[in-house]
DNA sequence: ATGACTGCTGAGAGCAGA
């Protein structure tokens, strides 16, 4: 089955452009981020007519996260236990969802052992952070840092789950992932203290399942001619389970989906998994 | 070519994005 990650930036302004992605490239499940709207103006009937089910969440116009799947959804969590809270009042924004998905019978049995019936995705929309000195800088760090901690409790509670954790990450964990690190220079994505909370992941157990199969930005700012000089930066990830990767058999970055007029600024990142 | 963005809200600029 196929499983992919996009920040469309808005869904309303993308509907017709994600379900041409989804025929496509024959995506099962699609996690989404930004869609930018509230569940009643989440444009639903157009999955529902390609033949997914779609989860939603969003309070407004801002962030907002949603999957679609062609398999049945079970369970949903609007968000995840201890997500830190932003803004005057504080809010736990819709930045995460998480979906249990039915996959029996999509997915291969294991020697020994039947084939696997549930798959858990999460959408992620990590807080962009804005300046170093900016509030919402450490927010970003306290999230991570919060959904680490969950993450890791996820593994120790079953370490046989297939689970995965896919977004906009908005982290370049590496040099190579941004066009030129002096135009970063003092800025968010690249700092030391984001990329140790991005790595820390990695520590528990989780694998990023695209960095060792594919190479390519995902995200080109509209600004500047950044995509037509190639100039972009990769921070939309997938970081999976032992026994997730343990199914992966390729990744890809969707570049094309970048080309023309309507294209979000980022692209999918999409995974095979066996 | 010393330039060159997009989407949302609400009705005009301002915010957010990264």
């Amino acid at each position: 089955m196929r499983i992919a990650t996009w920040n469309v930036n808005s869904i309303r302004a993308r509907a017709a452009r994600a379900t041409a992605f989804l025929e496509r490239s024959g995506t099962d499940v699609l996690a989404m981020q930004e869609t930018k709207c509230t569940p009643a103006q989440f444009p639903a009937e157009a999955f529902e007519e390609a033949g997914y089910h779609v989860a939603v969440h969003g309070l407004n116009q801002w962030n907002g996260v949603a999957v679609a799947s062609r398999h049945p959804i079970l369970r949903v969590h609007d968000h995840f236990p201890g997500q830190p809270a932003f803004g005057d009042p504080a809010v736990v924004e819709a930045r995460a969802l998480g979906v249990v998905i039915d996959v029996s019978g999509a997915l291969e049995g294991a020697p020994g052992s039947p084939a696997p019936a549930e798959l858990t995705v999460w959408s992620l929309y990590v807080p962009n952070g804005r300046e170093l000195d900016h509030p919402h800088y450490a927010y970003k760090l306290e999230w991570l840092a919060a959904l680490r901690a969950q993450a890791r409790g996820w593994l120790d509670a079953d370490p046989a789950a297939l689970v995965a954790l896919v977004g906009d990450w908005n982290v370049a964990p590496q040099d190579q992932d941004v066009w030129d690190m002096a135009a970063f220079e003092g800025a968010t994505h690249v700092s030391a203290p984001e990329r140790e909370a991005f790595a820390a992941f990695a520590e528990d157990g989780w694998i990023e399942a695209t960095r060792a199969r594919t190479t390519n930005y995902t995200y080109w700012d509209y600004q500047r001619l950044r995509f037509p000089k190639n100039e972009g930066m990769r921070i939309d990830f997938a970081y999976a389970s032992p026994a997730l990767e343990a199914r992966i058999t390729s990744a890809r970055i969707d570049r094309d989906e970048r080309k023309g007029k309507g294209a979000s600024d980022h692209v999918p990142v999409i995974l095979d998994v066996r």
